[in-house]
DNA sequence: GCAATTTCGTACCGTTTCGAACATTTTTAG
DNA sequence: CTAAAAATGTTCGAAACGGTACGAAATTGC
C-alpha cells in the first residue's frame, strides 16, 4: 500500500511534515488568533496558497497541529508514564518528559499546544472539542496507569488521584507559559508525584 | 478627598466601570488576540476614541480587565477560603466560589479571564508578567491558608499542598473552558479539596 | 511532440484592522 | 456673552487580514 502510482500531473516538492511541525512551533508560541497566514507562510516557507491547499484554512490548520502535538506527546511522553516502575517514578518521570516538550531547550517555553492556547480559543466549536478531548484522554491514561498501580483502588480514592494529576499537568502548561524555569517545575512534578501516589 | 473641583471643559459621561465589565466579559470569552477594538466597542456602547482615552490601546485595556478581574475574585472568592472553617470545607468553598465566576449562571463557561486566556498571549511581556503575579498570588494566599490550619508543617509537605491546591484552580480554568459543567467540577473540587486537606 | 493533469506562486479581492484627525457638543472662567 | 477647555462621536486612511482566481511550471499518457 506504500503508494508507487506515477500520478498524472506536476509532482509535489513540499514537505508537509515540516510544515506541520513549524505550524505546531508557531501555533503553540503564539496562540491560534494572533497568528497570521504571512505569518505561517514565512515560518513554514510555503506560500499562502500552497498552506491552504494542504492543510486548509487557518482554523483546521490549527486543528491538525493539535492532533499532530498529540501524537508528539503519545510518541514521546506517555512511554514513560507506562513503564515498568512505581507510580510515583514513572509519574514523575512522565511529567519530566512533558515539560521537555513544553521547554523544548528553549530559555522561554514555547509551550503546550493544547492546553495552554486552546481555552482562549474554545469559542471555536472545534477546538473546544479537541481540547475536551485531550483532557478526556488524558484522564484516561491516568486512570488506567493508576489502576495498574493499585488495582483495588476504591473509585472515589482513584477518581481524586486521576484528576490530581490530570490538573498537575494542565496547570503546568500555564506554569511553564508564566515564565516559571523547566527545573523549578520538576522539582514541583517529582513532589506531585509523591503527594498522588501516596494517596492511594 | 472625594473631589468636589469643578473641572473646567465638558464633564464625563460614560462609565467606566460599567464599561470595564464588559471589557472584562468579552476577553475572558474570546481571549486577548480574537477580540477587536469594533467588538470592544460594541459590547460597551463606547466609541473606539472613547475607549482609547478611558484606557488607552487594546493590551493596556487587556491588562486593565486583568486587574480588574483579580479584583473580582478578591472580593468575590477569597472570603470564602479565609473564613473560619476547616482547611477542607474552607479550599472546597472556595473552588466553588470560583467556578461562580468561571460560569456566572451560563450555559456555557465564559471562564477565567487570567488563568484561561492569558498563557496564549504570554509572548506579550506585560501580560506574562501579570500572569506570574495571579500565579504567585494564588500560591501565596494558599500557603498562609494552609499553614493557618498546619502551623507546625514541614515545608516539602506545605509546599506539596501548596501547589497542589494552586494547580487544581489552573486546571479548573482550563476544564471549564473544555465544557465541562459546574456540577462535575464543583465535585471534583470538592474531592481535591480533601485530598490536600489529607496530604498534611 | 501534444494534450491532459496536477502543483505552485503571483497578483488580487473585499473586508477588517488599529489608530488618528477633526469638528461638535457641553461645560467653566472671566 | 465670549473665550478657553475638556469630552465625545463621525470620518478618514493606511495597513493587514483571510481567502481565491488565474496563469506559469512540471510531469504522465498517448
Amino acid at each position: 500500500m506504500t503508494d508507487v502510482k506515477p500520478k498524472r500531473g506536476r509532482p509535489a516538492t513540499i514537505d508537509t511534515d515540516a510544515a506541520m511541525q513549524a505550524l505546531v512551533e508557531l501555533f503553540r508560541a503564539k496562540g491560534y488568533a494572533a497568528v497570521s497566514l504571512d505569518d505561517l507562510s514565512g515560518a513554514t516557507g510555503l506560500s499562502r496558497p500552497s498552506l491552504y491547499r494542504a492543510f486548509g484554512n487557518k482554523l483546521s490548520m490549527y486543528i491538525a497541529a493539535m492532533d499532530a502535538f498529540g501524537v508528539q506527546v503519545i510518541e514521546t511522553a506517555v512511554p514513560a508514564l507506562l513503564a515498568e516502575r512505581d507510580l510515583e517514578t514513572a509519574l514523575g518521570d512522565f511529567y519530566e518528559a512533558m515539560l521537555s516538550i513544553y521547554y523544548r531547550d528553549a530559555e522561554v517555553a514555547p509551550g503546550c499546544l493544547i492546553f495552554a492556547t486552546a481555552p482562549s480559543s474554545a469559542d471555536e466549536a472545534a477546538i473546544q472539542a479537541r481540547l475536551q478531548f485531550g483532557i478526556e484522554q488524558t484522564d484516561l491514561l491516568m486512570r488506567s496507569r493508576i489502576l495498574k498501580a493499585a488495582p483495588a483502588c476504591a473509585t472515589t480514592r482513584l477518581d481524586a488521584a486521576v484528576h490530581m494529576a490530570t490538573n498537575t499537568l494542565i496547570a503546568f502548561s500555564a506554569r511553564a507559559k508564566s515564565g516559571a524555569t523547566k527545573a523549578e517545575l520538576t522539582k514541583m512534578g517529582r513532589q506531585s508525584a509523591r503527594s498522588i501516589a501516596a494517596l492511594l
